[in-house]
DNA sequence: TATAATCCTATTTATCTGATAGGAATATAC
DNA sequence: GTATATTCCTATCAGATAAATAGGATTATA
């Protein structure tokens, strides 16, 4: 029921971004300074974010990663969707038809399906521009 | 993200006994049979619940495991939190006190804290006679 | 062409999960 | 009091995953 580091640490990276950029784009090495995690760990976890589409990189001098999108329309619901792999609390809910053999008798099911539910509500009403110290008003276009 | 599988079977242990047990012991062998769960896996699981006071154990001949509570007075929450160990979704909330140096400027933590009350007051309130095809009369004495 | 950066692949170490095995201790029934 | 049925205890094992590190290929700018 532990949230990985990878998650933890995207977010971080995520909330950074949003209060940093200017619309330009930010070296890993300025991130993982200021938030003291190493950088090579980081671009592990960034890697990810710029497959899922949340983030850019840029290669080569005045390269670096920036926001695809302004920091409300993030929620960490989004990016924790993309380390964790997604919300399902047990195997079987992991796909979209169950293929568990003991699902139609099973007295727990529901249990867990009310609660993919709730965490997905929770984690999804967070914008990552609610966790910044901006107070919402861009003055970079995306 | 998972609920253990050692969380699911205790879940099932405990819901198995709600169901059949008459204020009799209940052998493990006769659980595992209709769980379909391999008794010397239970073992260890059971073991947990038993040490945590959820069950009790006699050995013997006509020996088994009991409840020790009627099934409204356990919740899931009970179960879970003795075989997950806790709900903090993060370390630094396992203790009482948060021992993190990034604790007093970190952006999430708040995150993590209202979602560690969101878990732990749904599991809270399922009762494990909520899960049973029991009425909730219970016609034995504990 | 030098430099600064992302991108890619592989490796390591530690920890946890799920599961199995063998046997010691003990309560009941005959 | 002996056989039997059961919990209880300790150890072990294989596999997966997490967290982190390392080295170098690629590419954009100045």
């Amino acid at each position: 029921m532990k949230i990985s580091t990878r998650g933890r640490y995207a977010i971080r990276v995520m909330i950074d971004l949003a209060e940093h950029a200017q619309g330009e784009y930010i070296p890993l090495a300025d991130i993982a300074r200021r938030q003291e995690i190493s950088e090579k760990y980081l671009e592990a976890i960034v890697s990810m974010l710029v497959k899922a589409g949340l983030l850019v990189g840029l290669r080569g001098k005045k390269g670096g990663y920036r926001l695809t999108k302004t920091p409300d329309q993030y929620s960490v619901g989004d990016i924790l969707k993309i380390t964790e792999g997604n919300f399902a609390p047990v195997a079987c809910l992991e796909d979209e038809i169950n293929s568990c053999d003991r699902a139609s008798e099973c007295k727990t099911l529901k249990v867990w399906e009310d609660f993919q539910k709730l965490v997905n509500d929770y984690f999804s009403s967070i914008t990552i521009e609610s966790l910044t110290g901006n107070d919402g008003c861009y003055d970079y276009v995306i």
